[in-house]
DNA sequence: ATGAAAGCGCTAACAC
DNA sequence: GTGTTAGCGCTTTCAT
């Protein structure tokens, strides 16, 4: 790699001239300009950005801070930052924190020593503090909500009463809603969705709660199956607990969505993946990772964004799990 | 942020000194020592990695340049190469190429203007010189076969001689063989393994070609069953394609495994989130992933590797789709 | 219009 | 043992 000070020799001027002629700032005259450019050429010269992040305290960069990116929500999540970043020409660093608040914190740290010009992160919000005091640019996605932090989510409370609605709508009379865990906010929202749509329209319910997590909910829907045999339609907090429900539905001969219709809420790409396919809330995965990268870089640009909650409203995708 | 200049004026000593407790190296006594601790504590004082990489032309960042982390194979790859980055010390940053050739060149680039330390690829082989070119320490991925790059693969030609010896013995009798891209070296020695095993078993074979996707393999699909009744055992050369077929089938009441079985490539997630649940032969991805970057750590450090290839044997996952 | 030089924060000779 | 200083590659005043 060659450096800057060859290119200026090799040019016959100064270093500061070849700066400029790099960062089209100050004057050069056309003929310095031209040699100069004849030696990046020569040398194949580019310039280092390590020097430059000293300098300027910046680097391009921008930290994604996600819980686990083999969770299927994470994917496109993280294809959509890495989008928009790169057309902005940042670059961006990947950490998993498994939730853990000692992760992320390290993660945080390291930021800093990188001097890593923002971060997105998705968890919750226990310790939001630590972002909060930490000056670096951040954005919030999903799970945060009740900080002082930008953030993006989508709109769980009402996806869950359009979800309910069409259960309904549908002609389903015994309704469950499996829940996700207490204390996260869109479970907490989706939930409560359910129950208001629920006792608008004067209906009895059941209640169920698992772990956004496959094997979880599997096991709960083997109890499940067993002691409501009368639930004809289920709501299920996200795909995942959804697809949990539908595996043992068909393994014990339960047609769907003739006598059970299932919703799950994600839009995670394995809905489409299985048979029948699944009937989903779906939230705009991929336009949620690209605005909070959006939203990102304005703010490392100096500028206010003009909310600090953006909540983008979720779309019924209704495939083969409902009628 | 402090500085080791700060820190030094706090402790009263110089930033050689500094230097020389936060290196552990040279001597320095017990008593500067602890004070320069103390100041260290004080100010909250982390060493700027920024500085540090311009000094030592290393980061301490490996970049991951895979196809897309959007396809379920890569997020299990991805959380391993983070994974024991982390453990020793390192940072990734991460890089969608879409098999863009520009896009990786690209990428590259990038990396060397920021001391990027060493990169992980998957990618197909054709501009390998690039790669090779570039001085950096490298290690391939999975596709990569025919270059002078330290490589980690699976044993693809065994797994298919595996799934199709299964497929037999299980009692199929009309075998398909759904292959992936021609020219893609997985792909073909899938493919290879497939018929080797017929051919030795003296069994006719039918061959279709798809892509690895599941929308193209739903497509191919449809006119497979039209024209291939008699088809009592599919291997799909991977667990997408795998997925597609079995969709189709199951939306016509075949009945699987009883009238047709099927078998994927590559163990992947979801092939556990069906019903009935895939039948696979299982690459050991998140140790591929693990092995590659302690392979590339070893390099790094400027050791060699004891082998140019690693080939790792797959693994029969019996599920649900054969009987 | 251009060059000299200081400085970004750190490390490692080198001198004492 | 410890401090001084040059230098990593770049940008940007400040002279000229």
């Amino acid at each position: 790699m060659a450096t800057i000070k060859e290119v200026a020799k090799e040019a016959g001027v100064s270093v500061a001239t070849v700066s400029r002629v790099l960062n089209k700032s100050g004057y050069v005259s056309k003929e310095s300009a031209a040699s100069v450019k004849k030696a990046i050429e020569k040398l194949n010269y580019q310039p280092n950005s390590v020097a430059r992040s000293l300098y300027h305290k910046t680097s391009n960069m921008i930290g994604l801070i996600i819980p686990d990116i083999t969770n299927p929500f994470f994917p496109e999540l993280a294809r959509a930052v890495e989008d928009v970043a790169m057309i902005y020409g940042y670059t961006v660093v990947l950490c998993n924190s498994d939730q853990d608040p000692d992760k992320e914190k390290k993660y945080i740290d390291l930021f800093k020593q990188k001097y890593v010009d923002g971060i997105i992160i998705t968890a919750h919000g226990s310790n939001s503090e630590l972002y909060i005091d930490s000056k670096i640019p951040i954005v919030a996605l999903d799970r945060i909500s009740d900080s002082s932090l930008p953030t993006v989510v989508s709109n769980n409370y009402d996806g869950a009463r359009n979800a309910t609605k069409l259960l309904l709508q549908k002609g389903a009379k015994n309704l469950a809603h499996i829940r996700g865990p207490q204390g996260i906010t869109p479970a907490d929202d989706r939930y409560q969705g359910f129950i208001d749509e629920m006792k608008e329209q004067h209906f009895d319910y059941i209640i169920e709660e698992s772990a956004f997590e496959l094997k979880a909910a599997e096991k709960l829907a083997e109890n499940f199956f067993n002691t409501h045999a009368q639930v004809d339609g289920i709501f299920c907090s996200s795909d995942a607990i959804a697809v949990g429900f539908l595996k043992v539905a068909l393994k014990r001969g339960i047609k769907i969505p003739q006598d059970v219709q299932i919703i799950g809420f994600d839009g995670v790409a394995f809905g489409e993946m299985i048979y029948p396919e699944l009937t989903t809330v779906a939230q705009p995965i991929y336009d949620m990772g690209a605005l909070a990268t959006r939203l990102l870089i304005k703010i490392i640009n100096g500028k206010e964004t003009e909310q600090l909650k953006y909540e983008i409203p979720t779309k019924m995708i209704e495939r083969g799990t409902t009628k």
